[in-house]
DNA sequence: ATATTAATTTTGGTCGACCAACTTATATGA
DNA sequence: TCATATAAGTTGGTCGACCAAAATTAATAT
Protein backbone atom coordinates (compact mmCIF):
# COMPACT_ATOMS: atom_id res chain seq x y z
CA UNK A 1 0.00 0.00 0.00
CA UNK A 2 1.12 3.63 -1.21
CA UNK A 3 -0.28 4.98 2.51
CA UNK A 4 1.91 3.27 4.12
CA UNK A 5 5.00 5.79 4.57
CA UNK A 6 2.41 8.33 4.96
CA UNK A 7 3.50 8.77 8.57
CA UNK A 8 7.26 8.65 7.88
CA UNK A 9 7.34 11.72 5.70
CA UNK A 10 6.20 14.59 8.66
CA UNK A 11 7.37 18.08 8.10
CA UNK A 12 10.21 17.36 5.09
CA UNK A 13 8.09 18.93 2.07
CA UNK A 14 8.44 22.26 4.01
CA UNK A 15 9.12 25.57 2.48
CA UNK A 16 12.64 26.91 2.32
CA UNK A 17 12.24 29.26 4.38
CA UNK A 18 11.18 26.79 7.20
CA UNK A 19 13.59 24.60 6.47
CA UNK A 20 16.52 27.51 7.22
CA UNK A 21 14.67 28.58 10.45
CA UNK A 22 15.47 25.17 11.75
CA UNK A 23 18.60 25.59 10.97
CA UNK A 24 19.07 28.75 13.10
CA UNK A 25 17.07 27.18 15.71
CA UNK A 26 20.00 23.87 15.93
CA UNK A 27 22.58 26.44 15.85
CA UNK A 28 20.84 28.02 19.26
CA UNK A 29 19.92 24.34 20.91
CA UNK A 30 23.53 23.33 20.23
CA UNK A 31 25.26 26.27 21.65
CA UNK A 32 26.64 27.78 19.00
CA UNK A 33 24.78 30.79 19.12
CA UNK A 34 23.04 32.31 22.34
CA UNK A 35 20.50 34.64 23.10
CA UNK A 36 21.41 38.24 22.83
CA UNK A 37 24.00 37.21 20.17
CA UNK A 38 24.68 38.66 16.48
CA UNK A 39 23.85 36.44 13.99
CA UNK A 40 26.37 35.46 11.69
CA UNK A 41 26.02 37.59 8.40
CA UNK A 42 23.43 36.36 5.66
CA UNK A 43 25.44 35.63 3.24
CA UNK A 44 27.57 33.49 5.89
CA UNK A 45 24.20 31.79 6.50
CA UNK A 46 23.21 30.62 3.38
CA UNK A 47 26.57 29.20 2.44
CA UNK A 48 27.16 27.26 6.09
CA UNK A 49 23.05 26.27 5.20
CA UNK A 50 23.44 25.39 1.90
CA UNK A 51 20.77 27.60 0.88
CA UNK A 52 20.30 30.81 -1.09
CA UNK A 53 20.55 34.28 0.54
CA UNK A 54 16.88 35.20 -0.80
CA UNK A 55 15.63 32.06 1.74
CA UNK A 56 17.85 33.26 4.42
CA UNK A 57 16.29 36.77 4.21
CA UNK A 58 13.23 35.15 3.92
CA UNK A 59 13.23 33.43 7.03
CA UNK A 60 15.15 35.95 9.03
CA UNK A 61 12.39 38.46 7.88
CA UNK A 62 10.04 35.79 9.39
CA UNK A 63 12.02 35.56 12.34
CA UNK A 64 12.06 39.27 13.38
CA UNK A 65 8.14 39.16 12.20
CA UNK A 66 7.42 37.20 15.08
CA UNK A 67 10.07 39.08 17.46
CA UNK A 68 13.01 36.27 17.82
CA UNK A 69 15.20 38.33 15.84
CA UNK A 70 16.47 42.30 15.58
CA UNK A 71 17.77 43.43 12.43
CA UNK A 72 19.19 46.04 11.95
CA UNK A 73 20.06 47.96 8.49
CA UNK A 74 23.76 47.49 7.32
CA UNK A 75 24.63 46.16 10.60
CA UNK A 76 23.53 42.70 11.40
CA UNK A 77 20.15 40.52 13.10
CA UNK A 78 20.28 40.08 17.34
CA UNK A 79 18.92 37.23 19.01
CA UNK A 80 16.42 38.52 21.50
CA UNK A 81 17.65 38.02 25.44
CA UNK A 82 15.26 35.53 25.99
CA UNK A 83 16.81 32.44 27.88
CA UNK A 84 17.22 29.37 25.67
CA UNK A 85 14.58 26.99 26.40
CA UNK A 86 12.08 30.00 25.69
CA UNK A 87 13.73 31.02 22.41
CA UNK A 88 13.62 27.74 21.15
CA UNK A 89 10.11 27.22 21.61
CA UNK A 90 8.93 30.49 20.45
CA UNK A 91 10.88 29.23 16.71
CA UNK A 92 9.13 25.50 17.22
CA UNK A 93 5.90 27.76 17.38
CA UNK A 94 6.53 29.61 14.35
CA UNK A 95 7.57 26.27 12.27
CA UNK A 96 4.32 24.41 13.85
CA UNK A 97 1.95 27.20 12.98
CA UNK A 98 -0.69 26.18 11.37
CA UNK A 99 -4.21 27.28 10.39
CA UNK A 100 -6.43 27.20 13.50
CA UNK A 101 -9.38 25.11 13.84
CA UNK A 102 -12.84 26.65 14.10
CA UNK A 103 -13.85 26.62 17.43
CA UNK A 104 -10.93 27.84 18.47
CA UNK A 105 -11.05 30.61 17.06
CA UNK A 106 -14.43 31.64 17.86
CA UNK A 107 -13.40 30.76 21.18
CA UNK A 108 -11.00 33.16 21.68
CA UNK A 109 -13.07 35.52 19.78
CA UNK A 110 -15.76 35.06 22.58
CA UNK A 111 -13.26 36.41 24.96
CA UNK A 112 -11.80 38.77 23.78
CA UNK A 113 -15.06 40.53 22.49
CA UNK A 114 -16.54 40.10 25.66
CA UNK A 115 -13.64 41.55 27.45
CA UNK A 116 -12.94 44.11 24.72
CA UNK A 117 -16.91 45.90 25.52
CA UNK A 118 -16.22 45.63 28.88
CA UNK A 119 -13.18 48.05 28.98
CA UNK A 120 -14.92 50.33 25.81
CA UNK A 121 -17.78 50.72 28.68
CA UNK A 122 -15.48 51.81 31.38
CA UNK A 123 -13.41 53.55 29.01
CA UNK A 124 -14.95 55.65 25.91
CA UNK A 125 -14.02 59.05 25.15
CA UNK A 126 -16.93 61.86 23.73
CA UNK A 127 -15.29 60.49 20.70
CA UNK A 128 -14.92 57.21 20.83
CA UNK A 129 -18.98 57.35 21.21
CA UNK A 130 -19.33 59.48 18.12
CA UNK A 131 -17.62 56.64 15.97
CA UNK A 132 -19.71 54.15 18.34
CA UNK A 133 -23.20 55.55 17.13
CA UNK A 134 -21.91 56.32 13.55
CA UNK A 135 -20.87 52.69 13.23
CA UNK A 136 -24.55 51.41 14.74
CA UNK A 137 -26.58 53.49 12.14
CA UNK A 138 -24.41 52.45 9.62
CA UNK A 139 -25.18 48.69 10.42
CA UNK A 140 -29.20 49.77 10.58
CA UNK A 141 -28.98 51.56 7.28
CA UNK A 142 -26.94 48.76 5.69
CA UNK A 143 -29.15 45.88 7.30
CA UNK A 144 -31.08 45.24 4.06
CA UNK A 145 -28.45 45.23 1.69
CA UNK A 146 -24.91 43.18 0.66
CA UNK A 147 -23.04 45.45 2.97
CA UNK A 148 -24.53 44.00 5.91
CA UNK A 149 -21.81 41.57 7.22
CA UNK A 150 -19.23 44.82 6.27
CA UNK A 151 -21.03 47.01 8.34
CA UNK A 152 -21.31 44.51 11.59
CA UNK A 153 -17.92 44.00 10.98
CA UNK A 154 -17.31 47.26 11.58
CA UNK A 155 -19.23 47.74 14.56
CA UNK A 156 -17.56 45.03 16.25
CA UNK A 157 -13.72 46.92 15.27
CA UNK A 158 -15.31 50.23 16.50
CA UNK A 159 -16.09 48.86 20.07
CA UNK A 160 -12.82 47.32 19.87
CA UNK A 161 -10.88 50.46 19.12
CA UNK A 162 -12.43 51.87 21.86
CA UNK A 163 -11.46 49.66 24.94
CA UNK A 164 -8.31 51.66 24.59
CA UNK A 165 -6.38 48.19 24.55
CA UNK A 166 -4.70 48.17 21.24
CA UNK A 167 -3.25 44.73 21.57
CA UNK A 168 -7.15 43.36 22.04
CA UNK A 169 -7.89 44.86 19.10
CA UNK A 170 -4.73 43.75 17.26
CA UNK A 171 -5.51 39.85 17.87
CA UNK A 172 -9.40 40.38 17.24
CA UNK A 173 -8.30 42.01 13.64
CA UNK A 174 -6.26 38.68 13.57
CA UNK A 175 -8.86 36.29 14.47
CA UNK A 176 -12.25 37.66 13.33
CA UNK A 177 -10.92 37.65 9.11
CA UNK A 178 -10.16 33.84 9.59
CA UNK A 179 -13.75 33.28 11.08
CA UNK A 180 -15.72 35.30 8.40
CA UNK A 181 -13.84 33.42 5.72
CA UNK A 182 -15.28 29.89 7.27
CA UNK A 183 -18.54 31.61 7.82
CA UNK A 184 -18.61 33.15 3.93
CA UNK A 185 -17.33 30.12 2.73
CA UNK A 186 -20.02 28.06 4.07
CA UNK A 187 -22.77 30.27 3.45
CA UNK A 188 -24.03 31.12 6.90
CA UNK A 189 -24.92 34.58 6.38
CA UNK A 190 -28.79 34.72 7.69
CA UNK A 191 -30.05 38.88 7.97
CA UNK A 192 -30.77 37.96 11.66
CA UNK A 193 -33.24 40.64 13.12
CA UNK A 194 -32.15 39.90 17.08
CA UNK A 195 -28.61 41.24 16.16
CA UNK A 196 -29.28 44.39 14.96
CA UNK A 197 -32.01 44.04 18.85
CA UNK A 198 -28.65 43.21 20.68
CA UNK A 199 -26.41 45.95 18.74
CA UNK A 200 -28.54 48.30 20.04
CA UNK A 201 -28.91 46.89 23.88
CA UNK A 202 -24.86 46.65 23.72
CA UNK A 203 -24.64 50.53 22.42
CA UNK A 204 -27.22 51.34 25.49
CA UNK A 205 -25.12 49.20 28.15
CA UNK A 206 -21.87 51.47 27.02
CA UNK A 207 -23.33 54.65 27.86
CA UNK A 208 -24.32 53.79 30.95
CA UNK A 209 -20.85 52.39 31.28
CA UNK A 210 -21.85 49.14 32.75
CA UNK A 211 -19.34 46.96 31.88
CA UNK A 212 -20.60 43.70 33.14
CA UNK A 213 -24.02 44.04 31.05
CA UNK A 214 -22.04 45.14 27.92
CA UNK A 215 -20.34 41.76 28.48
CA UNK A 216 -23.26 39.65 28.85
CA UNK A 217 -25.11 40.64 25.92
CA UNK A 218 -22.26 40.30 23.70
CA UNK A 219 -21.09 37.20 25.06
CA UNK A 220 -25.10 36.23 23.89
CA UNK A 221 -24.82 37.97 20.70
CA UNK A 222 -21.94 35.29 20.54
CA UNK A 223 -23.50 32.62 20.98
CA UNK A 224 -25.06 31.30 18.25
CA UNK A 225 -21.60 31.80 16.62
CA UNK A 226 -20.15 29.86 19.40
CA UNK A 227 -23.04 26.93 18.92
CA UNK A 228 -22.03 26.59 15.24
CA UNK A 229 -18.94 26.26 15.91
CA UNK A 230 -19.54 23.40 18.98
CA UNK A 231 -21.67 22.11 16.18
CA UNK A 232 -18.79 22.01 13.47
CA UNK A 233 -16.28 20.81 15.51
CA UNK A 234 -18.73 17.49 16.58
CA UNK A 235 -19.47 16.92 12.96
CA UNK A 236 -16.04 16.93 12.07
CA UNK A 237 -14.74 14.51 14.19
CA UNK A 238 -17.30 12.28 12.83
CA UNK B 1 13.27 77.39 12.04
CA UNK B 2 14.02 73.68 10.31
CA UNK B 3 11.33 72.55 12.53
CA UNK B 4 8.60 74.54 11.36
CA UNK B 5 7.43 71.30 8.86
CA UNK B 6 7.96 68.96 11.53
CA UNK B 7 4.63 68.09 11.42
CA UNK B 8 3.95 67.66 7.99
CA UNK B 9 6.23 64.75 7.42
CA UNK B 10 3.77 62.52 8.93
CA UNK B 11 4.49 59.03 7.85
CA UNK B 12 6.62 60.34 4.63
CA UNK B 13 9.38 58.10 5.83
CA UNK B 14 8.15 55.12 6.34
CA UNK B 15 9.31 51.94 4.69
CA UNK B 16 9.46 51.35 0.91
CA UNK B 17 7.41 48.10 1.78
CA UNK B 18 4.80 50.40 3.57
CA UNK B 19 4.71 52.62 0.63
CA UNK B 20 3.91 49.56 -1.64
CA UNK B 21 1.13 48.34 0.62
CA UNK B 22 -0.22 52.06 0.88
CA UNK B 23 -0.40 52.01 -3.22
CA UNK B 24 -2.15 48.62 -2.96
CA UNK B 25 -4.44 50.03 -0.41
CA UNK B 26 -5.69 52.75 -2.44
CA UNK B 27 -6.26 50.33 -5.66
CA UNK B 28 -9.15 48.88 -3.70
CA UNK B 29 -10.63 51.91 -2.01
CA UNK B 30 -10.69 53.56 -5.69
CA UNK B 31 -12.69 50.12 -6.91
CA UNK B 32 -9.89 49.49 -9.30
CA UNK B 33 -9.39 46.10 -7.34
CA UNK B 34 -12.31 44.37 -5.73
CA UNK B 35 -11.97 41.60 -3.01
CA UNK B 36 -12.11 38.06 -4.28
CA UNK B 37 -9.91 39.64 -7.47
CA UNK B 38 -6.65 38.67 -8.49
CA UNK B 39 -3.72 41.09 -7.80
CA UNK B 40 -2.03 42.22 -10.79
CA UNK B 41 1.33 40.38 -11.54
CA UNK B 42 4.47 41.94 -9.38
CA UNK B 43 6.00 43.01 -12.24
CA UNK B 44 3.17 44.85 -13.23
CA UNK B 45 2.56 46.29 -9.73
CA UNK B 46 6.34 47.27 -9.61
CA UNK B 47 6.37 49.18 -13.07
CA UNK B 48 2.61 50.24 -12.18
CA UNK B 49 3.81 51.42 -8.08
CA UNK B 50 7.27 52.69 -9.18
CA UNK B 51 9.01 50.24 -7.32
CA UNK B 52 11.39 47.47 -7.55
CA UNK B 53 9.64 43.90 -7.76
CA UNK B 54 11.87 42.98 -4.44
CA UNK B 55 9.93 46.06 -2.45
CA UNK B 56 6.54 44.63 -4.08
CA UNK B 57 7.25 40.74 -3.40
CA UNK B 58 7.95 41.68 0.44
CA UNK B 59 4.61 43.79 0.39
CA UNK B 60 2.70 41.13 -0.24
CA UNK B 61 4.57 38.76 1.85
CA UNK B 62 3.66 40.78 4.49
CA UNK B 63 -0.16 41.34 3.24
CA UNK B 64 -0.64 37.28 3.02
CA UNK B 65 1.17 36.98 6.75
CA UNK B 66 -1.76 38.81 8.00
CA UNK B 67 -4.14 37.29 5.54
CA UNK B 68 -4.80 39.61 3.69
CA UNK B 69 -4.30 38.15 -0.01
CA UNK B 70 -3.29 34.56 -0.49
CA UNK B 71 -0.69 34.19 -2.72
CA UNK B 72 -0.47 30.68 -5.47
CA UNK B 73 3.13 29.83 -6.53
CA UNK B 74 2.94 30.63 -10.31
CA UNK B 75 -0.41 31.24 -10.65
CA UNK B 76 -0.94 34.95 -8.45
CA UNK B 77 -2.12 36.14 -5.89
CA UNK B 78 -5.51 36.59 -5.05
CA UNK B 79 -7.47 39.39 -2.21
CA UNK B 80 -9.43 37.96 0.55
CA UNK B 81 -13.21 37.51 -0.26
CA UNK B 82 -14.15 40.16 3.07
CA UNK B 83 -16.12 43.71 2.05
CA UNK B 84 -13.99 46.42 0.99
CA UNK B 85 -14.63 48.29 4.34
CA UNK B 86 -12.99 45.21 6.38
CA UNK B 87 -10.27 45.22 4.27
CA UNK B 88 -9.40 48.67 4.18
CA UNK B 89 -9.60 48.76 7.79
CA UNK B 90 -7.14 45.45 8.01
CA UNK B 91 -4.22 46.96 5.31
CA UNK B 92 -5.14 50.18 7.73
CA UNK B 93 -3.85 47.94 10.64
CA UNK B 94 -0.87 46.50 9.06
CA UNK B 95 0.68 49.82 8.16
CA UNK B 96 0.14 51.61 11.69
CA UNK B 97 1.07 48.51 13.88
CA UNK B 98 3.49 49.99 16.51
CA UNK B 99 4.92 48.72 19.59
CA UNK B 100 2.78 48.54 22.13
CA UNK B 101 2.47 49.49 25.35
CA UNK B 102 3.30 47.70 28.58
CA UNK B 103 0.32 47.57 30.53
CA UNK B 104 -2.11 46.86 26.96
CA UNK B 105 0.57 44.08 26.78
CA UNK B 106 0.16 42.56 30.27
CA UNK B 107 -3.74 43.12 30.41
CA UNK B 108 -3.74 41.09 27.52
CA UNK B 109 -1.96 38.65 29.00
CA UNK B 110 -3.84 38.30 32.29
CA UNK B 111 -6.83 37.61 30.46
CA UNK B 112 -5.20 34.64 28.12
CA UNK B 113 -3.59 33.51 30.67
CA UNK B 114 -6.46 33.11 33.36
CA UNK B 115 -9.01 31.74 30.84
CA UNK B 116 -6.17 29.24 29.04
CA UNK B 117 -5.35 27.76 32.73
CA UNK B 118 -9.48 27.74 33.30
CA UNK B 119 -9.92 25.48 29.87
CA UNK B 120 -6.67 23.57 31.21
CA UNK B 121 -8.35 22.74 34.36
CA UNK B 122 -11.06 21.42 32.66
CA UNK B 123 -9.24 19.59 29.43
CA UNK B 124 -6.44 18.07 30.68
CA UNK B 125 -5.58 14.51 30.06
CA UNK B 126 -2.71 12.25 31.10
CA UNK B 127 -0.46 13.25 28.62
CA UNK B 128 -1.09 17.43 29.74
CA UNK B 129 -0.71 15.96 33.64
CA UNK B 130 2.75 14.52 32.56
CA UNK B 131 4.09 17.83 31.35
CA UNK B 132 2.37 20.02 33.61
CA UNK B 133 3.99 18.37 36.72
CA UNK B 134 7.60 17.83 34.85
CA UNK B 135 7.31 21.80 33.75
CA UNK B 136 6.16 22.31 37.64
CA UNK B 137 9.33 20.35 39.09
CA UNK B 138 12.16 21.78 36.55
CA UNK B 139 10.78 24.98 38.10
CA UNK B 140 11.49 24.15 41.37
CA UNK B 141 14.99 22.69 40.57
CA UNK B 142 15.88 25.94 39.17
CA UNK B 143 14.41 28.12 41.69
CA UNK B 144 18.01 29.23 42.49
CA UNK B 145 19.85 29.23 38.94
CA UNK B 146 19.89 31.35 36.03
CA UNK B 147 17.33 28.94 34.28
CA UNK B 148 14.80 30.48 36.36
CA UNK B 149 12.83 33.05 34.54
CA UNK B 150 13.01 30.33 31.69
CA UNK B 151 11.35 27.55 33.65
CA UNK B 152 8.48 29.67 34.90
CA UNK B 153 7.65 30.94 31.30
CA UNK B 154 7.86 27.35 30.38
CA UNK B 155 5.62 26.29 32.94
CA UNK B 156 3.20 29.26 31.89
CA UNK B 157 3.52 27.52 28.27
CA UNK B 158 2.75 24.33 29.31
CA UNK B 159 -0.35 25.88 30.71
CA UNK B 160 -1.42 27.10 27.56
CA UNK B 161 -0.36 23.87 26.30
CA UNK B 162 -3.32 22.09 28.05
CA UNK B 163 -5.76 24.78 27.24
CA UNK B 164 -6.24 22.78 23.88
CA UNK B 165 -6.80 26.33 22.32
CA UNK B 166 -3.94 26.82 20.17
CA UNK B 167 -5.56 30.46 19.33
CA UNK B 168 -5.02 30.82 22.96
CA UNK B 169 -1.39 29.45 23.37
CA UNK B 170 -0.08 31.51 19.82
CA UNK B 171 -1.68 34.56 21.26
CA UNK B 172 0.31 33.83 24.45
CA UNK B 173 3.61 33.84 22.82
CA UNK B 174 3.28 36.31 21.13
CA UNK B 175 2.81 38.42 23.86
CA UNK B 176 4.56 37.46 26.47
CA UNK B 177 8.29 37.39 25.04
CA UNK B 178 7.27 40.96 24.61
CA UNK B 179 6.56 41.09 28.31
CA UNK B 180 10.09 39.63 29.58
CA UNK B 181 11.67 41.82 27.57
CA UNK B 182 10.56 44.78 28.78
CA UNK B 183 10.73 43.36 32.04
CA UNK B 184 14.61 42.23 31.76
CA UNK B 185 15.50 45.43 30.24
CA UNK B 186 14.18 46.99 33.16
CA UNK B 187 15.66 44.45 35.43
CA UNK B 188 12.95 43.08 37.25
CA UNK B 189 13.40 39.67 38.44
CA UNK B 190 13.68 39.14 41.92
CA UNK B 191 13.69 35.32 42.70
CA UNK B 192 9.84 35.59 44.81
CA UNK B 193 9.03 33.09 46.94
CA UNK B 194 5.97 33.61 46.58
CA UNK B 195 5.51 32.39 43.15
CA UNK B 196 6.36 28.89 43.77
CA UNK B 197 3.49 28.70 46.25
CA UNK B 198 1.42 29.73 43.87
CA UNK B 199 2.35 27.32 41.13
CA UNK B 200 2.11 24.61 44.03
CA UNK B 201 -2.00 25.83 44.12
CA UNK B 202 -2.41 26.38 40.69
CA UNK B 203 -0.89 22.52 40.22
CA UNK B 204 -3.58 21.73 42.81
CA UNK B 205 -6.53 23.41 41.52
CA UNK B 206 -6.02 21.51 38.18
CA UNK B 207 -5.78 18.64 39.15
CA UNK B 208 -9.01 18.88 40.94
CA UNK B 209 -10.32 20.67 37.72
CA UNK B 210 -11.66 23.40 39.45
CA UNK B 211 -10.79 26.20 36.92
CA UNK B 212 -12.40 28.53 38.98
CA UNK B 213 -10.19 28.55 41.77
CA UNK B 214 -7.38 28.39 39.22
CA UNK B 215 -7.72 30.94 37.05
CA UNK B 216 -8.59 33.18 40.34
CA UNK B 217 -4.88 31.93 41.44
CA UNK B 218 -3.49 32.74 38.15
CA UNK B 219 -5.18 36.19 38.39
CA UNK B 220 -3.66 36.69 41.76
CA UNK B 221 0.01 35.78 40.62
CA UNK B 222 -0.38 38.01 38.04
CA UNK B 223 -1.55 40.65 39.82
CA UNK B 224 2.22 41.80 40.82
CA UNK B 225 3.22 42.17 36.99
CA UNK B 226 -0.26 44.13 36.12
CA UNK B 227 0.17 46.47 38.94
CA UNK B 228 3.60 47.09 38.23
CA UNK B 229 2.31 47.99 34.57
CA UNK B 230 -0.30 50.25 35.81
CA UNK B 231 2.71 52.10 38.15
CA UNK B 232 4.87 52.24 34.94
CA UNK B 233 2.27 53.83 32.95
CA UNK B 234 1.30 56.63 35.38
CA UNK B 235 4.72 57.53 35.57
CA UNK B 236 5.24 57.51 31.34
CA UNK B 237 2.35 60.16 31.38
CA UNK B 238 4.44 62.12 33.56
C1' DA C 1 -17.91 20.77 -33.74
C1' DT C 2 -15.57 19.10 -29.77
C1' DA C 3 -12.34 17.14 -26.82
C1' DT C 4 -7.53 16.37 -26.29
C1' DT C 5 -2.87 17.52 -26.72
C1' DA C 6 1.13 20.39 -27.70
C1' DA C 7 3.37 24.93 -27.87
C1' DT C 8 3.59 29.40 -25.98
C1' DT C 9 3.17 32.88 -22.62
C1' DT C 10 2.73 34.39 -17.97
C1' DT C 11 3.54 33.65 -13.23
C1' DG C 12 5.92 33.47 -8.70
C1' DG C 13 10.55 31.64 -7.06
C1' DT C 14 15.57 31.89 -7.19
C1' DC C 15 20.12 33.45 -7.97
C1' DG C 16 24.31 36.41 -8.39
C1' DA C 17 26.08 41.04 -8.82
C1' DC C 18 25.97 45.71 -7.29
C1' DC C 19 24.84 49.75 -3.88
C1' DA C 20 24.96 52.68 0.17
C1' DA C 21 25.31 52.65 4.99
C1' DC C 22 27.59 50.97 8.93
C1' DT C 23 31.72 49.00 11.37
C1' DT C 24 36.32 48.35 12.11
C1' DA C 25 41.16 49.12 11.41
C1' DT C 26 44.68 52.17 10.19
C1' DA C 27 46.95 56.33 9.79
C1' DT C 28 47.71 61.07 11.09
C1' DG C 29 47.82 65.00 13.88
C1' DA C 30 48.42 67.33 18.26
C1' DT D 1 50.00 58.75 24.20
C1' DC D 2 45.64 59.72 22.83
C1' DA D 3 42.05 61.70 20.08
C1' DT D 4 40.55 62.38 15.60
C1' DA D 5 40.21 61.65 10.80
C1' DT D 6 40.59 58.65 7.04
C1' DA D 7 40.43 54.40 4.45
C1' DA D 8 39.28 49.58 4.01
C1' DG D 9 36.11 45.87 4.83
C1' DT D 10 31.56 44.10 6.09
C1' DT D 11 26.64 44.41 6.26
C1' DG D 12 21.74 44.49 4.91
C1' DG D 13 19.14 46.47 0.86
C1' DT D 14 18.25 46.54 -4.10
C1' DC D 15 18.18 45.33 -8.83
C1' DG D 16 17.92 42.66 -13.22
C1' DA D 17 18.27 38.18 -15.37
C1' DC D 18 17.06 33.43 -15.27
C1' DC D 19 14.18 29.07 -13.73
C1' DA D 20 10.35 25.90 -13.42
C1' DA D 21 5.55 25.52 -12.65
C1' DA D 22 1.04 27.05 -13.96
C1' DA D 23 -2.22 29.19 -17.22
C1' DT D 24 -3.35 30.20 -21.75
C1' DT D 25 -3.56 29.64 -26.50
C1' DA D 26 -3.02 27.04 -30.75
C1' DA D 27 -2.99 22.84 -33.11
C1' DT D 28 -4.55 18.30 -33.81
C1' DA D 29 -7.25 14.13 -33.87
C1' DT D 30 -11.65 12.15 -33.31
Amino acid sequence: MAETFAGLKEQSLESPTDRVISKVKELINSGILKPGDKLPAERKLALEFGFGRTQVREALHKLEFYGIIKTLPQSGSIINGLDINTLDGLISDVLNLQSYDFFSLVETRVLLETNAIRLCAERWNDQDMKKLERAHANYLRDFDTADRIGSDFAFHRTIAESSHNPVFKAMLMIVIPDIMTIYQRDRICAANPDVTNEHQRMMDAIKKRDGEEAAKIMAQHLKGVLDFAKLKLEQDSN
